[in-house]
DNA sequence: TAGATTGCTTAAAACGTTTTACCAACTACC
DNA sequence: GGTAGTTGGTAAAACGTTTTAAGCAATCTA
């Protein structure tokens, strides 16, 4: 059963394709269209269930109500959960949402956005990874609007929103310095975003600002896509030959592992061992004992997101270089 | 800055559209173009970045290469991965995915499918809401290919893939009573789909088949959309009127919100007092003591739907009703 | 009364592809 | 030397919209 097209309804109402159009498109007023003929258009739609091609429409106005969403992992909560903030809120005015996760791979975002440029999204917002400033550039020079969002990139000029990643870090090993602790690892990963650098940045300011000498073999850099097995092997032999007395983790999931280790080896979290946990995780709140963790506001992020994307979207002119620094807030579980 | 059409190719390469488009689409050999040319326009290609464009392709060919996956909620981590899987083995065959969250809401699903059918989407892979039958087969009608999965629709005659619900149920309870347990709660929400119902279904064949009378007080159907406060506050309502010694949850966040509850009353899990979790969860395996779940196979279960899509697009003709069930492993933990 | 304005409507071009049908020039065959 | 087949290619229609420019009456203005 083929589809309805604009001419059967302009048929069937015995006027012109472009009637309807404007019609469709609430131009009846602006053209002038008589209440008589609108009414009997109208009426016409309704019963035929007639919905407008959406891809003949965008190839002739050019857009496509589409915004394309690159992520790195759609199964990661905090991308899942933000994900679903967003969709939520484009989809209220209009917009639908492409997604894709990227897997922290440069090629496969570059990729990806060409997908997307042929597919003519209407905007992007992107977790970038290094290395597709340029690719993003081509689309700011185009004029398309891009957020970033979760990781900044200082080459690239255009919206960006995240949160205090420095700040959250350095609060979270002050907090440790408050409790005593003088031993203080870092266990982290080594993909080069701003977003991960921040979080060292804040541990080792707030050591130095607390006159604790850093230490690098402190500091376990966790490769990006290898398995689980091998990080919690890196992460146990950090524990195991390394004196430490508290441990800040700069992923919800490197925590989730590390946390698999402490219950392998026995070593329980309290007085004299604290944990923690960048990214809130249900499973935290749920642990014996319960764990703290730095919580991003998801919320806060996604909306500034989404006003940064509309803004874009009503200007024509080229993306402004706007930066939004949210707090995070450090939820200290006991 | 204008992207390129395939008009500038032909332009270019002093050759007509057609014999670019030919190109493109490997019909050169075919069509019988000649080496020489079909080299030039390649190059010509490759040096200008030229991509074509997929909505005046999709216009003209009437497919769009698109895949729509309507899910619950993709912030929940049984959908969200398994949406990750999807997207991962669509996008090696070629195929996009434009997702959204239904919530469980009829009218939301419904207005969902209507905005993918003027996308003309090629296929859709849906987890239904009871309520959407018709527009459903409206779809199947048209020959479009639709594939269910988690929850299966009795009155819609197309693929499904979905884990053994009532067997894994089953065996959760039998498990329970071979550990001598005798009051045994469900705690499931009050969604009416299939899904549902047969772990409700499992739950009361094992009781029966055990000799055990069935008491619906021990049965508590949370509603799907309230917040979590009220949950919590009707699960322990459960946990405090009722003498119960295992509870079987039949949603990981379920589940979630009950361990919560235990933690608040400070009850422990433990030899006098089990607990099972329908869909594993990271928490499970974290928690003290660690938490038996139901695991679905995630990775079996979007290779066969992909498997079913695929195979629907390819055929021409009407879809199938293939049910495919794969089995639920029940993981204790203790 | 001529010209301007207003009210209602439409024809046709354009968006960038794919595909059908066709053409022209050779080659091969009997 | 006529016809059938092959090789290498193209013109133009079609997909379903939006939008520009214009047309025609009827009414108003001076």
């Amino acid at each position: 059963m083929k589809s309805l097209s604009i001419k059967d309804i302009a048929t069937k109402a015995n006027v012109s394709i472009t009637t309807v159009s404007f019609i469709i498109n609430g131009k009846a007023k602006e053209k002038s269209i008589s209440e008589a003929v609108i009414e009997k258009v109208e009426k016409i739609i309704k019963e035929s269930g007639y919905k407008p091609n959406q891809i003949a429409r965008s190839l002739r106005t050019g857009n496509s109500n589409i915004i394309g969403l690159m992520i790195e992992d759609i199964s990661n909560s905090f991308f899942s959960r933000i994900a679903r903030l967003i969709e939520d809120k484009a989809y209220k005015k209009g917009y639908k949402i492409i997604y894709s996760s990227t897997e922290n791979n440069v090629d496969k975002a570059k990729e990806l956005i060409n997908m997307f440029k042929s597919r003519k999204v209407d905007a992007y917002i992107i977790a970038p990874t290094k290395g597709i400033e340029e690719d993003i550039n081509q689309l700011l020079a185009d004029n398309t609007p891009v957020i970033l969002f979760d990781r900044n990139l200082p080459d690239v000029k255009t919206g960006y929103v995240g949160a205090d990643h420095f700040h959250a870090s350095y609060q979270s090993i002050e907090s440790f310095i408050k409790q005593g602790k003088k031993k203080i690892a870092l266990v982290t990963t080594d993909i080069n975003v701003q977003q991960i650098t921040e979080r060292l940045e804040g541990y080792q300011k707030a050591l130095e600002d607390h006159k604790i000498a850093y230490d690098e073999n402190l500091v376990v850099k966790i490769h990006f896509n290898q398995d689980e097995a091998e990080t919690m092997a890196q992460i146990k032999t950090l524990f195991q030959t390394q004196n430490i007395d508290a441990v800040l983790f700069a992923t919800n999931y490197l925590a989730i592992s590390g946390l698999k280790v402490l219950k392998e080896i026995d070593r329980k979290v309290g007085d004299d061992f604290d944990v923690i946990a960048y990214d809130d995780h249900e499973a935290f709140e749920l642990h014996t004992p319960r764990i703290s963790a730095v919580q991003q506001p998801l919320e806060e992020i996604a909306e500034n997101v989404i006003k940064l994307v509309l803004s874009q979207l009503s200007k024509k002119t080229k993306a402004e270089q706007l930066e939004i620094i949210v707090p995070a807030k450090l939820i200290i579980r006991s």
